[in-house]
Order: structure tokens, then C-alpha cells, then sequence
DNA sequence: GCTGCATGATGAA
DNA sequence: TCATCCTGCAGCA
């Protein structure tokens, strides 16, 4: 699940949940108990999501309220990481969840995050320094841009860097480069302006539909002959896994292959090298 | 009950 | 490049 969208629909439901509310806080797996601790009975501000880093805020009106206060409780889900929620009957957490959030009539249950920590100013400052423009931020491009034409390595491998564009995980990567007829082996300096300038939109429309969604599907509107809610799961996207099986556009076998460490998904004859 | 796998990222070598 | 960390679930015996 954890590309950009998830995280900004995270931030997006949790803010709707518990802006403005007080929050009991424990960690049922006891990992997180102290901080849990710190957190229980304060104010959630709010929360923001910069790629895929969540920020959460405590205190009433932004002001620090507590030992809390000053500090930002940081949420990377990881490759495993997930929310569940419920509403004012909540299933009881399993023994792995690291954090539990609640009010009355919601509540939320962190398991398996690389990271969920609180953090001071500064450290929070460095961590955001280290990523580069967010597309539904809303961020200025311009050091995407600049970044890729940098870089020697594969545009494939490129796209994976947070510092380069946040919030770009293995599906969006394979759609993307897929729907603009980029072979993800092409090297990132030699992308132009114009094409560029099509990635970003691009990949921004398509994390934007992921975020409304709660899901990736990048398979578009001329393409389908049936509503979206009708897709099967795995009708949803053009070549993530679909290694072997008939491209969608042109029926070729879709390859797929390791590239920097990750496996990529492309269609040798509509992204030809 | 086991095994393997997953949309991520880091640090050591 | 590799090992490592994080959890839950499908698929198999």
C-alpha cells in the first residue's frame, strides 16, 4: 500500500478524525511505550504528509502542550507498514501494533512502521531536507528537474529516490514510465524540459487519483470498457508484476527485471530503449 | 503450522 | 551489493 498517495490520505483522514480532538495514546506491543506515553491525553493540531513521512502535531492551536509539545511524532510505514481504523467499536489491536490512537468515536492502530518516533525541530528540519519536491504538495518542480539531469544512473532507478521527487514507490514508477513510453533504463540527464514538465503532471494526476481512491489504478478512462468500481484487482495497472502476460496496448509480453534492487515492469516494444 | 512474499529505506562492506 | 529491520497474509502441508 505505502506509495505517497497512502500517506497523504493518511494525513488527510487522520486530520479529519482527530484535529482539534484530545487522543488517548498506548502502544500495545510496548515499543513505542514511552513516547505513547508523552502523547496520551494531549491535543492532536494536525497532520501533514511530506512523500512518505507523516508529521503529526500535538498541542492546542499549535501551541506546546506537555513534554509533547515541542516535538513531532514521525510515521514511515516502510514496506509493511499500515493504519487500521474504526469508528466507536473498535476491534481490539493485534499484538504487533505499535501505536493506538483514539477518541470516543475513532480510533487507529499503527503496525509494522520503519519508523514512529518523536522528533525535535531540528531533526525534523534535516529529515524534510533530504526529500525532494512532493507532487501533491504542490511543490515547486524545479529541483526534480534538475536533479534528474544530474544523474547518469537509469531515470528507472532515479524515480525511487526520495531526494529526487517524494513519494514515488515501485507501482508508480513501473505506470508512469509505462504511460509516458520511457524505458526506465534510460538515463535521467537525458530527459528534456517538455518531457519533464509531462512526468511531473502526469504523476501527479495519478497520485492525486490514488489519494481520492485509497488504491493505485493508473489503467485510464478511454482505455476501460467498464466503471472503475467494476475493475478487478488485477486490471487495476498496465505492467506492475504483470511480467510475461499480454501488454495492454499492444499485446506484447510485458518484461520485467532488476533495477536498482528493486524489480521493474516495462513493455519493450511501447518503451523502447 | 510453516514458508515466502510485499507498493521501503538504511548502513556496512 | 548485501544484510537487516518492520508485520500480516496467502498459499501450502
Amino acid at each position: 500500500m505505502p506509495e505517497g498517495h497512502t500517506i497523504h490520505r493518511y494525513a488527510r483522514l487522520h486530520r479529519e478524525l482527530f484535529a482539534g480532538e484530545r487522543v488517548a495514546a498506548w502502544s500495545p506491543q510496548g515499543r513505542f511505550a514511552a513516547g505513547a506515553a508523552m502523547l496520551d491525553g494531549t491535543t492532536l493540531h494536525g497532520v501533514d504528509a511530506h512523500g512518505k513521512h507523516l508529521f503529526y502535531r500535538f498541542g492546542a492551536n499549535g501551541r506546546p502542550e506537555g513534554e509533547a509539545g515541542a516535538l513531532a511524532l514521525h510515521v514511515h510505514l516502510g514496506l509493511f507498514g499500515k493504519f487500521r481504523q474504526y469508528g466507536a467499536d473498535p476491534r481490539s489491536p493485534t499484538a504487533g501494533t505499535r501505536l493506538v490512537l483514539s477518541t470516543e468515536d475513532a480510533e487507529i492502530q499503527l503496525a509494522g512502521p520503519t519508523a514512529c518516533e518523536l522528533i525535535d525541530p531540528g531533526t525534523e528540519a534535516e529529515l524534510r531536507g533530504r526529500l525532494g519536491p512532493d507532487p501533491l504538495r504542490g511543490d515547486d518542480p524545479a529541483p526534480a528537474f534538475a536533479a534528474l539531469r544530474r544523474r547518469r544512473a537509469a531515470i528507472g532507478q532515479a524515480l525511487l529516490d526520495q531526494r529526487v521527487i517524494a513519494g514515488v514507490g515501485n507501482v508508480y514508477r513501473a505506470e508512469l514510465l509505462f504511460l509516458l513510453g520511457v524505458h526506465p533504463d534510460r538515463p535521467a540527464c537525458e530527459i528534456d524540459r517538455a518531457a519533464f514538465d509531462d512526468l511531473w503532471h502526469l504523476l501527479r494526476r495519478l497520485l492525486a487519483a490514488g489519494e481520492r481512491r485509497g488504491r493505485i489504478i493508473t489503467i485510464i478512462p478511454q482505455d476501460r470498457s467498464r466503471p472503475p468500481s467494476r475493475l478487478r484487482s488485477d486490471e487495476r495497472l498496465y505492467v506492475y508484476r504483470r511480467t510475461g502476460q499480454p501488454c495492454r496496448r499492444c499485446g506484447t509480453p510485458i518484461r520485467s527485471w532488476e533495477l536498482g534492487g528493486r524489480p521493474v515492469f516495462a513493455c519493450p516494444r511501447c518503451q523502447p530503449i
